[in-house]
DNA sequence: CTGAATCCCGTAGGATACTG
DNA sequence: CAGTATCCTACGGGATTCAG
């Protein structure tokens, strides 16, 4: 995901929140970090996992997360193709990260959408 | 940010992290909360501490956390106006998300800007 | 001061077809 | 199987102006 930083520029965000959402904060990055936690997964196993996901956005921010050393991408030269993709060491330290994520949506996801139905409407207190 | 949900529709979603990324996953949403998460603030405060966000995007921000119960608005009506954004109870309980993605980029930012820079280039082990 | 209303554009992201 | 290659559109997001 692009920010409004110049190209080629190794700057300090100005915000360590602001890189983190930089990372991982495509459509489906932390989904796809979510599914690589529980192991090596290849393309067409993931595509599983995330019926939703294009294959094209999937190749995409898969190629995102590598560029980020979050993900590692092997290669087997073999016929069929195979390919698997892993978190690095450093995608490993976001997994706390992303468990919260997931936690904090079972938690709360039923509430939201009920609020989302039907918002609060008693703003007459500030009146 | 928009999912490929059908509207109106309470359905589960797939996955609690997509939910999440649903509510949070805004370009600017995570830095609002963050910067909410040191205590009430102005909208025109919000916008000395967040210099990059154009002004409609912080608004369009806000309404979309504020629909989802995450932050509270609250207006005095005076003269000058005066609009106080702050956290909800809901949105208390993303504050360990925000500063575990706070600490995970001042950790890791450094390291990644310079991958950017100079991607591995053996993956000559793999051949 | 806190927005809303317009206008405008780039690109993130989707659908589909083709390929080593 | 694991991708490219096109094509296309919606929407994220910027700049500017107007308003209560």
């Amino acid at each position: 995901m692009k920010l409004g930083i110049p190209h080629g520029e190794v700057e300090a965000f100005a915000c360590p929140v602001t890189f983190t959402v930089e990372v991982i904060g495509g459509k489906w990055k932390s989904l796809i970090l979510y599914h690589l936690m529980s192991g090596t997964r290849r393309f067409n196993e993931l595509r599983r996992l995330m019926p939703e996901v294009t294959q094209r956005m999937l190749t995409l921010q898969l190629r995102e997360l590598e560029a980020d050393n979050v993900i590692a991408r092997k290669v087997y030269r073999e016929v069929p193709p195979k390919v698997e993709y892993s978190l690095t060491p450093l995608g490993l330290t976001l997994a706390p990260l992303i468990s919260a994520m997931r936690d904090w949506g079972a938690t709360h996801e039923h509430t939201i959408l009920a609020y989302r139905e039907n918002p609060k409407s008693d703003n007459s207190t500030d009146k």
